[in-house]
DNA sequence: TGAATTTGCTTAATCGGTTAAGTAAATTTA
DNA sequence: TAAATTTACTTAACCGATTAAGCAAATTCA
């Protein structure tokens, strides 16, 4: 077992010093007038041996670590794994490693996860946030830790965020259902307090209070959320007790997912018996039967915005600019849940 | 905006030695005979100024970063989505930060990042290795460094690997659509040599010759991986073409999104005039219509797995011991897609 | 009471890099 | 030809922790 060379290890083979290495590795060569020959020795000692440096020691010394870390709610979750995908692919383009982690939107989890990406020195932060951890974010803006929050954020608190219109989309996905002549409309939520959340059903309360219709919402507790049966049972209940719904947005992917399972057992036709659209799109809904419309989110310029802003940060002189909030618009995506079978011919005209 | 304050600041603060600071932050103030009303003092200070070490100096001095890196196809893809995230919370429960990042299954992007988690200290490393990355994990296995494969491996490698019995897998899928009387039987895959693959096709050829069977391959190109609607189309041209098959068994994952795709736009009756298998579990699934059979892999066992055999590697006095691959049996999970509606009533029989 | 031991710390080297400041030799300038 | 400048490096401090070794003061022992 060969043990791992050093700069110094280097330095003592080739009868030179470390800086010498360290200058030719950096690019520093000319500016430090090493001679080439010695330059070309050195890269040649390097390429041979495949020496790389030790990046806590660098990182240690030069006070940067060149990664950020990115906090989502659960990376298995369809809408922040494209996210994060996108964002690790751009930040690497710059230069940055990107490191992610799962907050399962608990506060706990996720002030632990700030702390221990702090202690390893990342640069920055890329966080969708949970609820209640505004102390923790606030000592990363006191310590001027570039931070750039995205999904959700807290309006008291002075940081970047990227965003959608949670509010338009779904008071758009109501006007689409209006147009189609529904009136009993539900909506299924989250019990959550968190923007995104109280955005979306403000969007279908005004909706609904615009057309003098009576809401019909069902909130469901946060502490559910990973027990999909619970919530598919919840559900199941609500409509079932609800009898004279015709049409359901539902509020998150997981909640849309629960709702097709719910209407699945009590073999509620769908779009016919009743019209289904969920904030969020997946992949697999266009292979469900029917394919289920959504409230997509643009994931790609979700991504591009987040790492914008985060090097705004992250670049010296402009990490004292304003903080903006980006505001992106959802993209509604007709497919068959919404549309009863006997409007099938004019759905151009409706989804337009 | 504050300085990040290091132990040294602290000890200037306290009027006391960076050291006794350290040891009583390291649980060494009985050890070193560091008296209880300093310790008090100085745990006091660090609370209350919330003091934390930076974790790049310490690991840089003790040589470990209590961080390991996993490098999957896709954090994405369910499969290893739900792999990785039980892995995440066991290593914590042991005290390790779990790094993750995407190979796309692409030897390049691979190989650079062992690189990177190597430069930057990992201590250990979870790989679902692309092909031809065996000179990377030579290298690896050479300087000793903590290593598991899983989902896949090189026979010619003296790794810890942990896997699924790919080939039986396949062979009792087989076995389930003869009990049901399917003779004409299509095997979608990729056209690749890795184990996994090279197994499941196995699988299928052997049980195929054994009751002197044709089979009927599609091979799909490698390349095409990220580019979901061509592999419809050659599915859909497979299928087409191939007329006379009964049912399909579809190698992996993404594959039997895009056959199901296939075979919606084929207009082809699922389970009536085709019966489906697919390798590897999705939740979706069983949200489908039909929902969808499947050869699931026991995710936590085989997590379970990864973290036992990393642990004994990372373990000083472990480390030495020989290194094993851990074969689990998969499950064939029955679902709609696979029982013609005739054989419905005596599916208990059939699957058990 | 003087020596030995224990107590309660501190000193200083170290991990593997970076970088400002220094220096001897070669070259140019005056 | 002596002084000034340039060349081509080296020296050494530093980043923020850990830890073996050291050392004075207090206590115990003989």
């Amino acid at each position: 077992m060969r043990k791992k060379q050093s700069i110094h290890d280097i330095a003592k083979e080739l009868k030179v010093s470390a800086a010498t290495i360290s200058y030719v590795l950096n690019g520093k060569a000319r500016e430090k007038r090493i001679s080439t020959a010695l330059e070309k020795k050195i890269l040649n000692y390097v390429e041979k041996y495949n020496y790389r440096p030790n990046m806590l020691a660098k990182s240690l010394r030069i006070g940067k670590s060149k990664v950020i870390a990115m906090l989502v709610e659960g990376i298995d979750d369809p809408f922040f794994a494209s996210i994060t995908r996108i964002v690790e692919k751009e930040m690497s383009q710059k230069g940055y490693k990107t490191f992610f982690a799962s907050t399962e939107n608990d506060p706990m989890v996720t002030i632990e996860l700030i702390k221990v990406f702090r202690d390893a020195q990342v640069d920055g932060f890329i966080i969708a946030p949970p609820p209640d951890i505004e102390d923790s974010l606030l000592s990363l803006i006191k310590d001027n830790i570039p931070l750039v929050l995205f999904d959700r954020y807290f309006p008291e608190l002075e940081t970047s965020n990227v965003m959608v219109d949670n509010f338009q989309g779904t008071y758009e996905a109501m006007q689409y259902f209006f147009k189609l002549n529904y009136k009993h409309i539900g909506f299924v939520t989250l019990d959550s307090s968190q923007i995104q959340m109280s955005e979306r059903l403000k969007g279908y309360k005004k909706a609904m209070r615009e057309k003098h219709l009576l809401t019909c919402i069902q909130k469901i507790s946060f502490e559910l959320r990973q027990e999909q049966k619970k919530i598919t049972e919840i559900i199941k209940k609500f409509l079932a007790k609800n009898g004279h719904i015709e049409a359901v947005l539902f509020a998150t992917n997981y909640l849309s997912i629960s709702g097709l399972e719910a209407i699945r057992i009590l073999k509620i036709k769908i779009p016919n018996d009743m019209a289904i659209i969920g904030f969020d799109d997946n992949t697999h809904f266009s292979l469900f039967t029917p394919t289920v419309t959504a409230i997509a989110q643009p994931v790609r310029e979700l991504s591009d915005q987040i790492v914008k802003q985060l090097m705004v940060r992250l670049n010296g002189e402009g990490a004292q600019a304003p903080k903006k909030t980006i505001v992106l618009p959802t993209r509604l995506v007709v497919r068959e849940s919404s549309i009863p079978t006997k409007m099938i011919t004019n759905v151009q005209n409706i989804s337009g």
